[in-house]
RNA sequence: GGGCCGGUAGAUCAGUUGGUAGAUCGUUUGCUUCGCAAGCAAAAGGCCCCGGGUUCGAAUCCCGGCCGGUCCA
């Protein structure tokens, strides 16, 4: 092993040597002698007063010539990923380019789409979001432009060296003094995979990293990089990333990142405020950004810019988040993100909320769909024109939503203001609970003139009261026995075959072929029977390890070979409704958009569920429309196919709706395709003709997270049979009512208001019984010491409303039911303290449960006297 | 996926040792006024989300469900 793995030829051929840097400590290489590695804030950033680059090239000229440069040099472009990274199940977002190509990739299981290849992804970082607008150059999206090669034992492309030449040679192409360059080594740690990297630095501006990934994280490896165990891959990934923005930035010489990208943006969202740029704008906007790593960023503004100036930044730092927010948002919403409370959509909703804020800040919120229109347009090149309605669309709810959830906040803020003082404890109620910023409650708390101290340690009080929680370990079981041939794949329809024992033990059978269709994809297992002789064996379900079938039966099989039996019917019902739930998708795109992606699904016999994603209820209209679009699908009678296709090759024709139904591993992936409607990858058992399914039927909607709602359905017999069954409901409660189904709304409205009415009649008969009873009690009282002692006997549910008409003063009332009885002491004897019974005591009430009466009214008169 | 909060009149919400369902706004009517704004007086308007349990008795306590909000990963 090399020992020291970043002591290049590429260097020493163009001249760079190494030195340690004095400030940070790090190792770097450069051309001219220096004691600092070059990067801010180790150095200053130089390139705006003096630009580095003789060619001022836009975002799109940049990224065009990136692209040019390394196809030119063997490498192949291929299209950006989504940024939302279904492929994955580590992470929501796409944050660098090696993204797309994890983990499939870059574990060698799948080669790539090309090698060499170059990419310009679209990248998405929340952890800066605190920075946006702070500093001059923190961005939550960007464009890594990657170029990557993968080197196999049997198949080399490059590495290292080429990588450092190939940097230095695209410098050049910029007009790059090579004695601006510094490179700055580091280590690399990722995913589960490790390696060396060198930043490229130029001008106190990191402009690319090259990563060399070469080994995988195994606790029993001898490589050790930050304390973590290492050994060495057969794979050696070259995995680069240069920021887009940055280059521009830097081939600009603008004073900050957002003048090179968002120039334009900034305009138009002055002019919609009104604001000229102030003349020395540009040496403003540097000044900002030289103090961006000030401890006290707000007293250092006071210090360096008079009142005026401070704050034009002020707005400048919000319109800087605007810019940068909205290309966000748009990029996440374009590529399928659906605003939720949980997962990829609350990061969404995150970022649309922020904005809102801003925008509310600024008072332009009616201003909302141009600005978003106008950054769609800016960066079409990389969206899809039909989403543009649906993002305004979903912005639209999204507004809606939150100036709802301000206005409740707003209210609970004002009454406890009226209450009392606002505590730390409220603060985080009003934030974890009901959404309210702390800064939102202190500002309205001002405006009364109440001072609220929001702590410094908020965030952190905040995630205090939320547990951690483990995250589920999949088990992989590896099962070492030869792979089971699938014949449930060559033959959907197969019902019966004939096949080889491979291994059996009690409840446990494997065969060396099945048309058993083992449980995945959200489609259950099969069930049926295995003829062993002359026994019936029963199979009770079937699941696959790696590309082993496993049956659980009952029992044991002693035969070498078997005749095995599905349970037909109900497989057929499960096709049927495996091929509706991709009819129902597809239908559910067409209906409501195409955000709409695969939450989730599970097929059973009868009753399957599919969960999409939505940002709004679905309306009773929407679900018909819905059955109807299914079922002119199935009316067409269209074929499904079957196929085993490349990976490359199918993401390349059907995109990532591949990856709706989960993500498949491997190669090759099976391709489910209907008509021309429908692909996905999918491993499941499917009918032939769409016309097998007869009919689809919508039993339910739920909304089972925000963002997210769960279509219950059903196929074929299992549709008919929803469909009885509503009629059942519908026949037995017209039955009840003793009218016909059509009568139903109306008689049962009718009955509903006569039970409400003759209510009220009841309740007005009741005080009249009690008048009348009580009444009847107060003609004969009991006289002793002139005090007067009335009692009698109620219903149990008029005992305690009669408590109100007994008024009388100088008195003392026994009212008694079978269960229940009350004393009520209008005296000022105090006599119920006297009684000594046990019961409630309710002011000059005295409420008796299951006590004899006789003995009670014996005890008041003795206490009488 | 997990945590927290909520569901009571058309709207916003009160409602504790479980025992008579309330306020404000809005609505309707009457009075005052040339009329309006407003004021005064009165009235109408409640399966207290649904189901089960505990209890003589549940808006209230317990369990389950449905619906909504919010934070976190």
């Amino acid at each position: 092993m090399n020992k020291d793995p970043l002591d290049l030829d590429a260097f020493h051929r163009n001249g760079f040597e190494r030195r340690v840097c004095k400030k940070c400590g790090a190792r770097f290489w450069s051309r001219r002698e220096r004691e600092t590695c070059g990067e801010f804030p180790c150095d200053p950033y130089t390139f705006m007063d003096r630009p580095v680059m003789n060619r001022s090239l836009s975002f799109y000229e940049m990224m065009d010539h990136f692209l040019r440069f390394f196809e030119e040099r063997g490498h192949t472009v291929i299209n950006r990923y989504p940024v939302v990274a279904r492929w994955r199940k580590d992470v929501f977002l796409v944050n660098a380019s090696i993204y797309d190509f994890q983990p499939h990739v870059t574990s060698g299981q799948v080669p790539p789409p090309a090698n060499p290849l170059v990419v310009p992804q679209p990248c998405i970082r929340m952890v800066d979001i605190d920075d946006v607008g702070k500093t001059g150059r923190h961005l939550t999206s960007f464009i890594m432009l990657g170029h990557h090669a993968f080197n196999y034992p049997d198949d080399y492309k490059y590495w290292k060296d080429e990588t450092v030449e190939y940097s230095l040679e695209f410098l050049k192409s910029l007009g790059v003094d090579p004695d601006l360059v510094t490179f700055k080594e580091k280590p690399w740690i990722g995913g589960g995979n490790g390696g060396y990297a060198v930043e490229v630095i130029v001008a106190g501006l990191e402009l690319a990293t090259l990563v060399f990934m070469e080994f995988k994280e195994d606790p029993s490896g001898d490589i050790e990089i930050e304390g973590k165990r290492f050994v060495p891959m057969p794979l050696k990934v070259v995995d680069t990333g240069y920021g887009l923005e940055r280059f521009v930035w830097s081939s600009m010489a603008l004073p900050s990142v957002f003048d090179s990208i968002y120039g334009d943006t900034i305009d138009l969202i002055f002019s919609m405020k009104g604001i000229k740029k102030p003349e020395n704008y540009n040496e403003i906007v540097k000044g900002f950004v030289s103090i961006e790593n000030k401890e006290n960023l707000e007293d250092e503004l006071r210090r360096l810019f008079d009142r005026e100036t401070v704050s034009f930044i002020e707005i400048l730092r919000k319109v800087h988040v605007i810019a940068d927010h909205t290309r966000t948002l748009i990029f996440m919403l374009n590529d399928g993100i659906v605003p939720s409370n949980s997962k990829a959509g609350y990061l969404a909703r995150m970022i649309i909320r922020r904005f809102f804020r801003v925008l509310e800040d600024l008072g332009i919120q009616d201003r909302m769909d141009e600005i978003i229109r106008f950054q769609f347009n800016k960066f079409s090149r990389q969206l899809d024109p039909q989403m543009l309605p649906i993002i305004l669309d979903i912005m639209k709810v999204e507004h809606e939503r939150y100036r709802e959830t301000m206005e409740k906040g707003m209210a609970i803020v004002d009454r406890l203001l009226k209450e009392r003082k606002i505590g730390v404890e409220d603060l985080i109620e009003l934030y974890d609970t009901h959404g309210i910023q702390p800064e939102l409650v202190a500002e309205r708390a001002m405006s009364k003139g109440i001072e609220i101290k929001i702590p410094d340690n908020f965030r952190s009080l905040v995630a205090s009261r939320h547990e951690r929680q483990e995250l589920e370990k999949e088990e992989n079981v590896a099962l070492n026995f030869p792979p089971t041939e699938a014949l449930y794949y060559r033959d959907p329809y197969m019902k019966e075959f004939d096949a080889n024992v491979i291994h059996s033990e009690e409840g446990i059978v494997i065969l060396d072929r099945t048309c058993f269709y083992p449980e995945g994809g959200g489609q259950p297992g099969d069930t049926g029977y295995l003829i062993c002789g002359d026994k019936r064996i029963r199979v009770k379900g079937v699941k696959k390890y790696g590309e082993v079938i496993v049956h659980s039966i009952d029992g044991r099989i002693d035969c070498k070979e078997v005749h095995g039996i599905i349970d037909w019917e109900r497989r057929y019902s499960l096709m049927k409704n495996h091929t509706a739930t991709h009819i129902l998708l597809y239908s559910c795109r067409k209906v409501l958009g195409k955000h709409v992606w695969q939450a989730g699904a599970q097929k059973d016999e009868f009753l399957s569920r599919l969960d999409i994603t939505h940002y709004k209820k679905i309306s009773r209209e929407e679900i018909m429309e819905i059955e109807r679009e299914a079922l002119r699908v199935i009316t067409e009678n269209v074929q499904v196919e079957s196929s085993w296709m490349d990976r490359n090759d199918a993401e390349k024709i059907y995109g990532f709706k591949l990856y709706e139904g989960g993500i498949p591993p491997g190669k090759v992936i099976r391709v489910v395709k209907i008509g021309d409607y429908d692909a996905e990858g999918c491993g499941g058992t499917h009918v032939a003709r769409t016309g097998e399914i007869g009919f689809i039927k919508i039993l339910k909607e739920e909304r089972i997270q925000d963002g997210v709602s769960r279509l219950v359905f059903s196929s074929g017999e299992g549709a008919l049979r929803i469909v009885h069954e509503n009629e059942n409901i519908l026949h037995e409660a017209s039955s009840i009512l003793r009218v016909s189904p059509e009568e139903l709304p109306r008689a049962s409205k009718r009955f509903f208001e006569e039970w409400k009415y003759l209510n009220k009649i009841k309740e007005r008969y009741e005080e009249t019984i009690i008048s009348l009873e009580i009444d009847r009690i107060i003609s004969r009282p009991i006289v002793k010491n002139n005090v007067k002692l009335y009692y009698g006997e109620m219903d149990d549910s008029l005992v305690m409303k009669s408590l109100r008409k007994l008024k009388e003063k100088e008195s003392i009332f026994f009212i008694y039911g079978k269960n229940i009885g009350v004393i009520v002491d209008n005296t000022s004897l105090r006599i119920l303290e006297r009684l000594n019974l046990s019961g409630k005591i309710n002011k000059n009430i005295l409420i008796l449960e299951n006590s004899d009466p006789k003995e009670i009214l014996k005890a008041i008169e003795s206490v009488l006297g």
